[in-house]
Order: C-alpha cells, then sequence, then structure tokens
DNA sequence: AACATAAACCGGAACTGATTCCGTTTGCAA
DNA sequence: TTGCAAACGGAATCAGTTCCGGTTTATGTT
C-alpha cells in the first residue's frame, strides 16, 4: 500500500505542490460510490472495478490514489477515525489527558473496542486485504499512545510489547470470529482486557 | 477451507471408508512437491499453480486434497503440530499435566512462541491466506487447552475471552511484523506475556 | 492574456494467482 | 465383470494489481 500523499497545510502555507483539481474531485467521487456501494450491498460487494465502475473512473486512478484494497477501506474509516484520535489524544478525560495513566489505558482500551466493533465488516476487510495491512494504518497511532501510557503506569515494563499484546485481542479477525454467533460480546472482551490489565493496577 | 476429512484410525479398525489409493499417492506427490519448492523458493514461491505442476498433477486435485491455500500451508507443517500438541497434551511438565496450572499456561505460552516463530513464513501465509482462517486450524486446540488451565488457575474468571487475549498476541502477523528489523525478539515477547500473566499468579 | 511544458493524472487492457466447474477416468467392492 | 462414488485434470472464472500510451492541469513565460 503505497497511495499518494499530499502536503500537510501548516498556517495556511502549502509545502511543495497541491493536490491536483481533477485528482481530488475523482477522489469525492469514488469515495461517494464505494460508501455506497457497501450501504446497498456490503463490504462483500466491494470490489476494485465496482467501485471504479460507479464511481465512473479506471481502476488505475483507484489504485494512484489509495494503493490497494486495504488503503481504500481504510479511506472509508478515516473520518470516524480521526475522530477517535482526537478524542485519546486531546479529548476529555479519562480517555484524553488529565486522568491517571491507569484509567486512560482502560478508557482506551474499551474505546477502541467499541470502534473496532462498530466498523468490523471494514476493518476486517481493511485489516486482511494485505498479510500486513493492520501494520499500515492507524495501528502504530494506538501502539505509541498505548505505550507511552503504560510506560507511564508502569516503568521499568516492557511497554512496547506490552502495548502490542494489549492490541492483539483487539483484531479485527478476531472479534469478527468471536462475535459472529458465539455468545462473546464487546462487553465480555472489554472485561476480559480489564483482567488482563489488573497486573498494572495493583 | 474444507479440505476431504478422512476417518481416524482406531484400534486399526477405520470407520466408514479408507482413502482412495491414488488419493493418497497425490497427496504424499503434493506434500513433497510443496516442501521442495519451499525449501527452493520460500513460500513466496508457493503458488496453487506450481505446486500442481511440481507434483505433476492438476490444481483441483490440489484443492479437493487441501481445500484451499491455507489448507495447504497447515498441512506443511501438521507434522511439527502434532509433535507440539502431544507435547502440551501428554508430554512432562511444565508443558504436559502434573504441574500448576499457572506454570503450565506460562510454558505453554512460550513453547507456542518458540514453534511460531520457528515457523513463522509459513504460518503467516497460513493464517493471512483467508481472513478468518487462523481460526480454523489448530487454533481451538490450542484454546481449548489454555481455557481450561486459566479456569483452573483462577475460577470465576472469563476463561474463554482471557484465553484468546493471551494468544492473540502470538498471531503470525504481528509476530511477522515486530521480529523484522526491529530489536523485538522471541524473548521479549515471552517476557511480556510473563508480565501479563502477573495478573494470575498474584 | 495566451502559450508552452513537464509533472500528474487518467482509463482500461493485460497480467497474476486463487478458486470453481465439470466432463472424464479410476479404484473398490459386490 | 460391472456400477458408481470418489478422484482427476485443466479450462474457465474472478478479483486484485500493474502497466503504459494518451490527457489534463498547474505554473512559469512571453
Amino acid at each position: 500500500m503505497q497511495a499518494v500523499q499530499y502536503p500537510v497545510i501548516v498556517n495556511g502555507i502549502t509545502s511543495p505542490r497541491r493536490e491536483r483539481a481533477d485528482a481530488a474531485r475523482n477522489r469525492v467521487k469514488i469515495l461517494t460510490a464505494a460508501a455506497g456501494i457497501v450501504a446497498t450491498h456490503g463490504v462483500e460487494g466491494l470490489s476494485m472495478a465496482e467501485v471504479a465502475t460507479a464511481a465512473g473512473v479506471g481502476v488505475g486512478t483507484l489504485y494512484r490514489r489509495f494503493g490497494d484494497r486495504s488503503g481504500l477501506a481504510y479511506a472509508l474509516i478515516d473520518e470516524r477515525e480521526r475522530e477517535f484520535q482526537a478524542a485519546f489524544i486531546e479529548g476529555p478525560p479519562p480517555l484524553g489527558p488529565g486522568a491517571e495513566a491507569t484509567a486512560r489505558i482502560r478508557a482506551f482500551l474499551h474505546a477502541l473496542t467499541d470502534r473496532t466493533v462498530e466498523q468490523l465488516d471494514l476493518l476486517l476487510m481493511a485489516e486482511t486485504a494485505a498479510p500486513l495491512a493492520r501494520f499500515g494504518g492507524a495501528y502504530d497511532g494506538y501502539h505509541a499512545h498505548l505505550s507511552m501510557l503504560i510506560a507511564q503506569a508502569r516503568p521499568g515494563a516492557d511497554a512496547y510489547v506490552l502495548a502490542d499484546a494489549l492490541l492483539a485481542p483487539l483484531a479485527a479477525p478476531l472479534l469478527a470470529h468471536r462475535l459472529r454467533g458465539r455468545g462473546v460480546t464487546a462487553e465480555r472482551v472489554k472485561a476480559g482486557l480489564d483482567d488482563l490489565l489488573a497486573a498494572f493496577t495493583t
């Protein structure tokens, strides 16, 4: 996955080069079409060719813009993703700053659980389109955040590895497998994570 | 994945129907050819068409026998898998029965880590060939075993969910991502799991 | 204000690899 | 010997991804 990256706008000044008008127009068309397909046919209907056709665009354009299937899926949940990131980075406690590290860890894992369950279909597709797709998107952000909190809550521990370990149970494939049909619910998953966190709390 | 299942042989008596001679011959040819390809070209070279050609068999046969790419990969690691299962089910403690539940949990997770790292390439392929492939193979065995131990070590806890949570960090994609290039080692992963287990030990 | 030009972008044909289908062949047991 | 379920092989299908010759656009120039 290596979608086109555009310069970030800082203080109204854009670096190198701005996105071309036709490109911007197409991006909107593509995302709109894709969202429409998901809404009507579910994620199963979301094939690259379908999206391209529905958007009135060539598949090449689609790949240029989003890199691959996984990239397209992540783009579709981008908005909600930004909200979530904002919430744990600068939102109100206990998710955001201001609460104790332990409380924030707990709040973060609960919130991530909810968010994942909420968009399970798209996340499942995004994470499994390519073998390591999960570690290309928002994962690094979650990991950095959780690492920091763990380091605070538990000085001396291997925060880097522990963060992975706590994020792992929230991988879309596992949740999808357990939440469908079997009696496992989001609440049970959260409770289980709380149980694991006991090691930190005490 | 839904490879053909053959009757288990119990006390020399085979149930329903035995595998046909030509089928057995082909299975050996396929596995031999596949192992050869992996040895010479790595797992990347393991395409279904390649294997079929090398084995002198049609692709249809390959699918009839192993269900899909994932099934073929699991078949290739089956021997080692049986050893591992035997070790934690009836081998010497602390991995096998005879030790305390907490010790067995720890031993199990360490052993599983080693085993996974050892065959990381094939496991990565096996687990990511299809979105939920991981939960079709040996996973249920691990989960049942770990659930039992957790229930013993921690009566009242949600062993079912906790078992998933402890197995999740050992998913092939995560390990592959961390062990390649970044300073994470199998030992660090094990130490991290031990840290999580502190909640049980105390 | 029209123009020239290179960088970006476009579309869709072509390619790749997994999986399915189905007419044909084979092994086994009656 | 014969019947048929099981197995076979490989063509056909399907979806993701790559390629590349042909446009469009942003920008500097006249």
